[in-house]
RNA sequence: GGCUAGGUGGCAGAGUGGUUAUGCAGCGGCCUGCAAAGCCGUGGACGCCGGUUCGAUUCCGACCCUAGCCUCCA
């Protein structure tokens, strides 16, 4: 079995062969840093956090995600906050870091930072310049996109479409409608840095291009970023990258997350249905969000609703409420196999929803295992897939008592189950009723199993 | 208008040229003092119209519909 990855610029589901063997590069476009990030922002995050841990079971893995600190919503953000540019995007890069994490994505290996590589990125625009890819005009570089011939092979679009279907006016420095800005000057109170074409400040797509060569090589692996992305910005570093690079194909595999809907409608501020994950974790467990955006296919368009959390949330129960009660050693743990079945469906495009099924095929044999060693086998398999796939991550019975915000503290409801439990030894059935429903009323739902009672926070 | 991806049972959502997706919800049963959880069983599906085929939800063509992109956007 091989790795099998869908690459946007064949169109197709291809097997994966790194470019050397047993080392894998990757690179996804990261957020710019003047907001919170939202919902929409986390899938791709998730995803493809995701596919580095399925990668980095096989392969020495090098993955980068950078910060965009320099652009002009951030100049924006800072003309009208009266911040320094400076705190808005430290603030922000903090903020999405640790929001990330609460969904469980752990840290790519490399976070670099636009204004820390404005020497590369005026390095290649002199490169673009000097073989004849990108011309200066009115104090800008712009890239001719008539001189690279592969230009729309991504978008899969042809510039004379494009032009025909423009709905935007031309600028008058511009060669051709589709250049696009390498370098733009910059008013003394705007950020900018000293080039050859005067003071000025990079394009959005040339930090890319700049931040991948310089970390991961001319020849990449793995881009990927959001559908939206293919065009311009990942046509645009193509073509960057190529030119720059005299050819040498910029990534080997293009990988592109399908977009998220919020109860079935575009996400936008004007519809004030903007979801940030800032405020989401404030009520809902990181994991829930988390299998949220896995439990449709990544490259599937995903709607966000009420029922898309509540149905991760009660299938998280189900397979927190398998291995509850069970006691796993550390030798189980490290000698824990995940079932092929699973690793075949992540391996097979992360195919997250099969992969999903494999996990509750294991949850359903663990439930009804009776042997505590075979269910220490198969609770410890559950973890390793949940490892693996970023579930599972809390202790159950922290995951079970939910946030403890409730009416009733831990030991509260400890002691009305004791007292239940006296009133069902004595056959006092009304009176243990009567205290179920009372538990029942705080959100408390008693299960008597056969090892003794256990609870649960519900909603 | 162009490009791309889709339309699967009550909902979400995989997959397949002929045989169970899975989860939630429903129904019957087991377990339980009664429940809950769990287990067993069960009903219910592949947008529309043609074509290929012994047989198509799965392949091909037309059509209808939806979403995204074509402008900053994950």
């Amino acid at each position: 079995m091989t790795i099998r990855l869908h690459d946007t610029l064949q169109g197709r589901k291809i097997e994966f062969t790194p470019l050397n063997e047993g080392e894998v590069t990757m690179y996804l476009c990261g957020p710019t840093v003047y907001n919170y990030a939202h919902i929409g922002n986390a899938r791709p995050a998730v995803v493809f956090d995701l596919l580095a841990r399925l990668l980095r079971r096989r392969y020495s893995l090098t993955f980068a995600r950078n910060f965009t600190d320099v652009d002009d919503k951030i100049n924006q953000a800072s003309l009208d906050t009266g911040k320094p540019i400076s705190e808005i995007t430290e603030k922000f890069s903090r903020i999405y870091n640790e929001d990330m994490a609460a969904l469980g994505v752990q840290s790519p290996d490399i976070e670099p930072r636009a204004t820390q590589h404005i020497d590369e990125m005026i390095e290649m625009i002199g490169q673009l310049i000097d073989k004849g890819f990108a011309y200066e005009s009115s104090g800008h570089v712009l890239f001719n996109v008539e001189q690279f011939d592969n230009y729309g092979a991504l978008s899969r679009r042809s510039l004379r479409e494009m032009v025909a279907g423009a709905r935007v006016e031309v600028a008058d420095y511009k060669k051709n409608a589709h250049d696009f800005v390498l370098w733009k000057p910059s008013t003394p109170e705007l950020p900018g840095w000293d080039s050859p074409w005067g003071r000025g400040r990079p394009g959005w797509h040339i930090e890319c291009s700049a931040m991948a060569a310089k970390h991961l090589g001319k020849t990449i692996d793995i881009h990927a970023g959001g559908q939206d992305l293919v065009f311009p910005h990942h046509e645009n570093e193509i073509a960057q990258s190529c030119c720059a690079h005299d050819g040498a194909p910029f990534a080997r595999y293009w990988l592109h997350n399908g977009f998220l809907s919020i109860d079935s409608e575009k996400m936008s501020k004007s519809l004030g249905n903007v979801m940030l994950v800032h405020e989401l974790i404030e009520t809902i467990p990181g994991e829930v969000i988390r299998l949220a955006l896995l439990s449709a296919h990544y490259r599937q368009p995903l709607d966000w609703s009420d029922e898309t959390v509540d149905s991760a949330r009660k299938m998280l129960d189900r397979l927190y409420g398998a291995v509850r009660g069970v006691e796993v050693s550390d030798t189980a743990r490290s000698n824990a196999v995940i079932p092929d079945a699973l690793v075949d469906a992540l391996e097979d495009d992360l195919n997250t929803p099969k992969a999903m099924a494999e996990f509750f095929a294991l949850a359903k044999e663990l439930n009804k295992a009776s042997d505590p060693v075979q269910r220490e086998t198969l609770a410890a398999s559950m973890l390793a897939a949940g490892d693996l796939m970023g579930l599972l991550q809390s202790d159950v019975e922290r995951w079970f008592a939910g946030n403890d915000d409730g009416e009733l503290s831990g030991d509260a409801i400890d002691a009305l189950i004791a007292e239940r439990n006296q009133a069902r030894a004595d056959r006092d059935f009304q009176r243990a009723d009567e205290i179920r429903d009372q538990l029942a009323d705080a959100g408390i739902r008693i299960e008597d199993g056969a090892a003794g009672t256990t609870w649960r926070r519900s909603a």
